[in-house]
Parts: structure tokens; C-alpha cells; sequence
DNA sequence: TCATTGATGGTCT
DNA sequence: GACCATCAATGAG
């Protein structure tokens, strides 16, 4: 069986682009219902606080991003489009409001349906607002070290569907294992 | 194969 | 009332 061993707080409260590229390879673990679901994240995206035209964080401090800007290892869950839920992990120190957030992951075990994208990732793993604001460091809710040292090759391209932010757009935020065929589509 | 659109509801102005 | 860090279905070519 594999080893789990649960990522710490010191690995979040280190620098976002760093975190998110260190998070491919690494397993969502989620356990709910008595089912334990995990998924190997493949796919990520870097938003990098208040100054992030494309960040929730950039309009400031809301009771729907209050979560952001508290301390790092915490999931940031929302809403989207009325239909999906997508899931962040909160970055760097308190206050700075960055986050990581998981766009596809390759099922491991007990991941039902697909898990390529944002809003099917939360579905497939069972995450719904609920675990907004809960701490990455449970025990039925973490992320663990990616079991075997893997080389692998970590491809940079522009976020998805941030259009509007400007310069931001293009910035290449997003991160996702080369080759791996449950990154998402577009 | 590609572009367009509908579903659906919380959040913010 | 407008806007969404989405996805699946639709229809044109």
C-alpha cells in the first residue's frame, strides 16, 4: 500500500508558483461517506493575490474570499456558473491571499466519473462548498506526497478562462504534467 | 472539427 | 442586473 505521507503547513507557506508546481504528482486525498477518495493532481493553476487581475482576491476582501486571505492549507471551495464547484489551496503567508487551484486530477482510488477540469475535479472527489474553509492538514481531507520520486516534465501555458484580466491572461499560471492524458481539454 | 449557447445560482454593484 | 477560474449539447460547415 502506498505511503501517505500528508504535506505540512510549511509546504504551503512558501512561494505560489513553487507550490503549485510542486503539487503535480502529489494526491488529494478526500474521505467522506467512509469511501476514501484519491486522485493524483496532474493539472494546476497559480493565482497570486490582490495584485492578480484574474484572482477573486484582486476585488479585496469579501465574506466570499475571507478564506484567501487567512493562513496557508486551507481549501478555498466556490460556486461557479451556478452548476460546479472548484477547489484552491491557500498559499503563502496570512493576508497575501494567493491559492493553487486544482484543475484535473488522474484517478487513483475511487474516483467515479471524470475528473479532467475544475468543476468535474470537485465533483468526482466529492467536494462541495462544505469544505470551503477547511484545513488541508485533516485527517480525512490533506494532500500526500506523491508515493514513488517520479521525473516528470512540468508544461507552462496561460491560465483557462481569465480572459478578462488583462496582462494577467497571458501569464503562464498554469501547470500541468507533460503527456498526461487527464489534463483537461482546451 | 469548431463555434455558439443553455443551464443555473451566488456574489457584488 | 451583470458577471462568472465550467461543461455538455447543439448546429453549421
Amino acid at each position: 500500500m502506498d505511503l501517505m505521507r500528508k504535506l505540512p503547513r510549511s509546504f504551503y507557506d512558501r512561494d505560489t508558483v513553487t507550490v503549485a508546481r510542486e503539487l503535480l504528482g502529489a494526491r488529494l486525498v478526500h474521505v467522506a461517506g467512509g469511501v476514501e477518495r484519491v486522485g493524483r493532481i496532474v493539472e494546476v493553476e497559480a493565482y497570486l493575490g490582490e495584485q492578480d487581475l484574474a484572482a477573486h482576491s484582486s476585488k479585496g476582501r469579501t465574506p466570499r474570499t475571507a478564506i484567501l486571505f487567512g493562513p496557508p492549507g486551507f481549501a478555498y471551495v466556490y460556486l461557479i456558473y451556478g452548476i460546479y464547484c472548484c477547489m484552491n489551496i491557500v498559499t503563502e503567508r496570512e493576508g497575501s491571499a494567493c491559492a493553487v487551484l486544482l484543475r484535473a486530477l488522474e484517478p487513483v482510488r475511487n474516483v467515479e466519473g471524470r475528473s479532467s477540469g475544475p468543476g468535474l475535479l470537485c465533483r468526482a472527489m466529492g467536494i462541495d462548498r462544505r469544505q470551503n474553509g477547511r484545513d488541508l492538514l485533516s485527517d480525512d481531507f490533506f494532500v500526500a506526497e506523491s508515493s514513488e520520486r517520479e521525473t516528470m516534465q512540468v508544461v507552462s501555458r496561460p491560465r483557462i478562462g481569465v480572459d478578462y484580466s488583462g496582462i494577467w491572461a497571458g501569464k503562464l499560471l498554469r501547470f500541468y504534467i507533460a503527456g498526461n492524458s487527464f489534463v483537461s481539454k482546451p
